[in-house]
DNA sequence: AGCACGCCGACT
DNA sequence: GTCGGCGTGCTC
């Protein structure tokens, strides 16, 4: 008896076992996938974890559907890390796996419904009304899905009724897996075998004599095959001999031309040539020297570079080196900053070894990647890619770049695992033995200390590229302005000059609004009613593009009101303000100017994004405001004046990183100023002027950021001097929230009692209710000199003995580790 | 996570 | 009476 432990895709922390016929045991390798029964009626996509002997006592193992794969999709090593985060980050092999794989090569079955060959009809009154209709789509279709049943008898729970008729011996069920991954095949041509001595050839040329168009096809297709070896696609046949359709495929009918297929992958690198890497200036170089100098001792190296010092040279030049010795490199970025831009200049240097991986690929051509990679192809022997891709199948990984290493991005949220794939990456990092590289212009605070504490190596670069000055950074005091009523709507006296100047010159001006948060609120005048969410405990916002009132947390959307809901005042007026209502402003203010918008809302689409950058490139915007997106990378020549619209809600966040993440992106933003010969202008609006990080951020001063920052983390206990892990409890039942979270604090406090550990909450969030749902937050803090695991292990026993309550097991817990 | 089973209120 | 609502328990 042969059996296997498999990992299925949901978020149970154990493996399943099933049995397999010896020549499947013979045949499976740890890493494969296999489709197998789950439950009543479901089958689901496994992965195989173990092979074994073992026959479990307490119940009969299923047997497998079907084996998916010929030989392993995921590597032993990469399991290896699977596994690590599900523990480190406290969730289920199965969600890591559910995460890391594409959705492509995680198939699930369909129930579909055939008809029974063998049922005659017995009359009218055998069937009920809703069963006939069942009956009579089967006689027009051969098969129907369950949805398409609910549709025809417009009836949500449709399964009484197909099993009446699978009783009658009417219908069928059938469990069907979809391989959802199709190879994609293009179509070329070549002469047929027949026309190939030059005899056939003439004569063939000879009765096409008066098929002029064909004559000319034929000639074309020789010409083409003699300048490339390469086959010949139908399309470019057709577009080089400047032919319709129809002439080619005349040619084909008459069997002159052949058609065959090959696969291909989907994301082509187009072929330009690849040029030499740029040669590196003083500075870079000694960097690059720096950094291989600290890689002889160190894993780690972090590359602190201000903005527009080049970091990404440096990169390519380390990248060189390790693509040479046939290894691997994975360069990690945040989502927002994964521009064409980037992709475009890795290209350019690497040609098709770069292979890019983000959730805006599709499916399929997220399978090609993932298959490139397990197969060590040179097509993937660089891997562009957002926090997802160090899941992927490395085998023989000798570089991670870690680049924006200080973004927040980069640790998952929701939903599980909640990974940090910087911090993921240097396990990775030491598991294939490769060097892990960390690039930012404002380092985490987490990643400095990791330097001070000589755990990673450092290596900075205080100059610009080409001698560029730092922008000049200047703090405006809005509070002052509003009292000698110098501002005009939320622009400033100085910031409306400032634009002026800039538009007169001809350059363009960037204009960040952190909106997360203080989106425009509608607020009566007479009353002080807000209209809420009614499934939230949140003010609606209002979004002038719908003219609606809507719910950030849940999209909960109304249309917007032309009166109070509370007292019928029509003195309604919006509170807080966004993007949109600058862009409004400034149409106001500056009538000539173009205005160009980037937000969430305005960069939805595939490649919106893009464009909206592509114009302002190509100079057909002259001020963009938007958000965060801002502030990743972009690098424009003629923007000279970058304006803060409002720092003060940036420091107002209520978390332990709001000044650290204050000063980031209050210096990103500023880097996007002046990246040619003049020096770039930015104008920071604040109430609080005087404001410690404020002045830090105005006067480039990462030490002094630093030092204030990591004693206050001293002080307070906050990472990285000890582990924070985040429990939140939610459920519909305001007490039973409380309940089980007041009990899950009582035992927290007697495990952990007297070892340093301390256990703060249950407190509710500043938004308690989300989608009718509420929720109350732990949070332990686990001193760095104690044991990670131990602790862990203490609280999942926890956990055991909360979920073996009846009255609790309903409330849901969400574990989130190294939390931000 | 799904999904079946079972109990209960709201309507054709 | 039937339909669909949700709480509960189980999945190799």
């Amino acid at each position: 008896m042969h059996f296997i432990d498999v990992i299925l895709p949901i978020p149970l922390t154990k493996t399943f076992v099933y049995q397999v016929s010896e020549r499947e045991a013979d045949f499976l390798e740890k890493g494969m996938r296999v489709a197998v029964p789950f439950g009543k009626s479901k089958i689901y996509t496994a992965l195989v974890y173990a092979i074994h002997q073992n026959a479990p006592t307490t119940y009969k193992a299923k047997e497998i559907d079907q084996i998916l794969d010929r030989s392993a999709v995921v590597s032993a090593r990469q399991l290896e890390f699977w596994e690590w985060i599900a523990s480190y980050y406290m969730c289920s092999l199965g969600e890591v796996f559910k995460a890391a794989i594409p959705s492509a090569l995680l198939l699930e079955s369909e129930t579909i419904i055939l008809p029974n060959k063998n049922f005659q009809w017995q009359g009218e009154e055998f069937f009920s009304d809703q069963e006939s209709l069942v009956y009579e789509a089967l006689q027009h279709q051969s098969s129907l899905k369950i949805q398409e049943v609910s549709d025809i008898i417009d009836r949500k729970n449709v399964l009484p009724i197909l099993k009446a008729l699978i009783e009658k011996q009417v219908i069928q069920l059938k469990e069907e897996v979809y391989e959802t991954y199709k190879p994609k095949l293009v179509k070329y041509v070549k002469m047929h075998q027949d026309y190939n001595s030059d005899q056939a050839l003439s004569s063939l040329l000879d009765t096409l004599s008066r098929a002029k168009k064909q004559r000319e096809v034929v000639l074309k297709l020789f010409s083409m095959e003699a300048v490339t070896q390469k086959p010949i696609q139908v399309k470019e046949l057709e577009t080089e001999s400047k032919v319709s359709s129809a002439v080619v495929k005349s040619l084909i009918d008459k069997g002159v031309l052949e058609v065959y297929h090959l696969q291909t992958d989907r994301v082509q690198y187009d072929g330009q040539e690849t040029v030499e890497s740029k040669t590196l200036n003083e500075y870079q170089s000694t960097a690059l020297t720096q950094i291989k100098g600290q890689f002889q001792e160190k894993d780690v190296v972090l590359l602190h570079g201000v903005t527009s010092s080049g970091k990404t040279e440096v990169y390519v030049k380390l990248i060189e080196q390790v693509i040479q010795k046939g290894q691997q490199v994975l360069y990690l970025l945040p989502e927002i900053a994964l521009t064409t831009q980037l992709i475009k200049r890795l290209q350019q240097y690497f040609g098709e070894k770069v292979s890019v991986y983000h959730s805006k690929y599709s499916n399929n051509e997220r399978v090609e990647v993932w298959n490139n990679i397990l197969k060590s192809d040179d097509k993937a022997q660089i891997v562009l890619g957002a926090r997802s891709a160090v899941l992927l199948p490395f085998s023989n990984l000798g570089l991670i770049v870690v680049d924006e290493e200080h973004e927040q991005s980069f640790k998952q949220f929701d939903p599980a695992p909640r990974y940090h794939a910087r911090d993921a990456a240097v396990v990775l990092g030491k598991l294939h033995q490769a060097k892990v590289l960390m690039g930012t212009a404002t380092p985490s605070i987490e990643s400095y200390f990791n330097t001070q504490n000589k755990k990673y190596g450092l290596v900075e670069i205080n100059r610009r590229f080409a001698g560029v000055l730092m922008p000049d950074i200047e703090l405006t005091d809005i509070k002052e302005k509003h009292r000698k009523k110098r501002m005009k709507g939320h622009f400033s006296d100085r910031l409306i000059e400032a634009i002026a100047d800039a538009l007169e010159l001809g350059e363009q001006v960037i204009l960040f609004q952190n909106r997360r948060g203080y989106a425009p609120i509608l607020e009566c005048q007479e009353c002080g009613n807000s209209p809420q969410c009614p499934n939230c405990d949140v003010s609606l916002t209002y979004h002038h593009y719908r003219d609606q009132l809507r719910c950030h947390y849940c999209g909960h959307a109304m249309a917007m009101q032309q009166s109070c809901i509370a007292c019928g005042s029509s003195e309604l007026s919006t509170k807080g303000f966004g993007t949109e209502q600058i862009a409004h402003e400034l149409a106001d203010l500056f009538p000539e100017a173009k205005v160009g918008r980037m937000d969430s809302d305005t960069t939805r689409g595939k490649y919106s994004y893009e464009k909206l950058l592509s114009s302002f490139e190509r100079l057909e915007i002259d001020i963009l405001v938007g958000t965060q997106m801002l502030t990743k990378g972009l690098d424009f020549r003629k923007v000279s004046l970058v304006g803060v619209m409002n720092a003060d809600n940036l420091l107002n966040f209520p978390d332990f990183r709001a000044h650290e993440r204050s000063f980031q992106l209050i210096q990103q933003v500023s880097g996007r100023a002046g990246r040619t010969q003049k020096r770039g202008k930015v104008i920071v609006q604040t109430y609080n002027p005087y404001h410690q990080i404020l002045q830090q951020a105005s006067m480039n001063d990462f030490q002094a950021m630093y030092t204030d920052q990591i004693n206050e983390r001293y002080q307070f206990k906050y990472p990285p001097f000890i582990r924070l892990i985040k429990l939140v409890f939610r459920h519909r039942d305001f007490s039973k929230v409380n309940e089980a979270s007041d009990w899950y604090v009582q035992s927290l406090k007697t495990v952990f009692k007297g070892s340093g550990t301390e256990i703060l909450g249950p407190v509710f969030p500043a938004v308690a209710r989300i989608r009718n749902e509420y929720h109350k937050h732990i949070i332990i803090k686990i001193p760095a000199h104690q044991s990670l695991p131990k602790s862990k292990r203490a609280i999942l026993k926890i956990d055991k003995s909360f979920q073996a309550i009846p009255a609790y097991r309903s409330v849901r817990i969400v574990y989130n580790v190294d939390a931000q």
